[in-house]
DNA sequence: GTTGACTTACGAAGAACTTCGTAGTAAACT
DNA sequence: AGTTTACTACGAAGTTCTTCGTAAGTCAAC
């Protein structure tokens, strides 16, 4: 089943639930507030968005609802740069790499970290 | 100066001015009527919101205007990639090259045109 | 020079997204 | 128990995006 691409508003939530775990609203809030300014009750109501499209799922046992990510990262990524592939690069990947590297071309030092990641990949390490 | 992002509709004219270089709204229409059914207002209105972003620019020496890309392919692919590392990969484009590869993991035959794509660019070949 | 086809301009509507205010409910704390 | 604090639910407003309908202008061809 195809889940819905999540919004900006809404990736920005999903990272602090991948990187903190399950988390209450204010939890959430606690990491977003200083960088977006955004009000407690916007994360509620995206909670619940997002709880509707099957984003996230939450726990109701305590009256402090706790909400979990239910698309993990790995797909969440692969969906974005599969979305990216698509209507950028008309569904060739190679280009995007291309276009990366061509990008990373300025930056000695980004290539050659590139350039690791590969052979390391190549050596069969996994992240 | 930092141009909009075009959104989904203004990506896919683009991809048509950049393919076909300078066209009337007709010749656009064209392009896109079969894969998105969409009507001649709306490309005419797309195309006038562009310009005001200043994404195409139009020759109106004719009464048939001839709009054509102001903003390059290679300018709004890095863009693109660029806003994904940020919102998704938290700024490494580590992490993006990473998931692409993860990603091509499973066909044998994906993973191979891009050790190739990469090897052709160490050499020194453009695209 | 009138008609008909083509074109531009513009308003407006519906959808998705983001945000918050208000109201009501539960918990916690004297 | 009563008050204060924290939480959920929900409606609504403002924005952007996408789409189209309608009106008005231009031009060629009859």
């Amino acid at each position: 089943m195809r889940f819905p691409k999540p919004s900006e508003a809404e990736l920005r939530i999903l990272h602090v639930l991948w990187d903190q775990g399950p988390s209450a609203v204010r939890d959430v809030l606690a990491k977003l507030e200083k960088t977006t300014g955004v009000g407690y009750t916007t994360i509620l109501k995206l909670l619940q968005i997002m709880l509707e499209k099957g984003l996230v799922e939450r726990d109701e046992s305590s009256h402090r609802h706790v909400y979990s990510a239910k698309l993990a990262r790995e797909d969440a990524e692969e969906r974005f740069v599969d979305d990216l592939v698509e209507s950028v690069f008309n569904g060739s990947k190679k280009r995007l790499v291309l276009q990366i590297l061509e990008d990373a071309k300025s930056s000695q030092k980004e290539l050659e970290e590139i350039r690791r990641t590969i052979l390391e990949f190549e050596k069969g390490a996994v992240r």
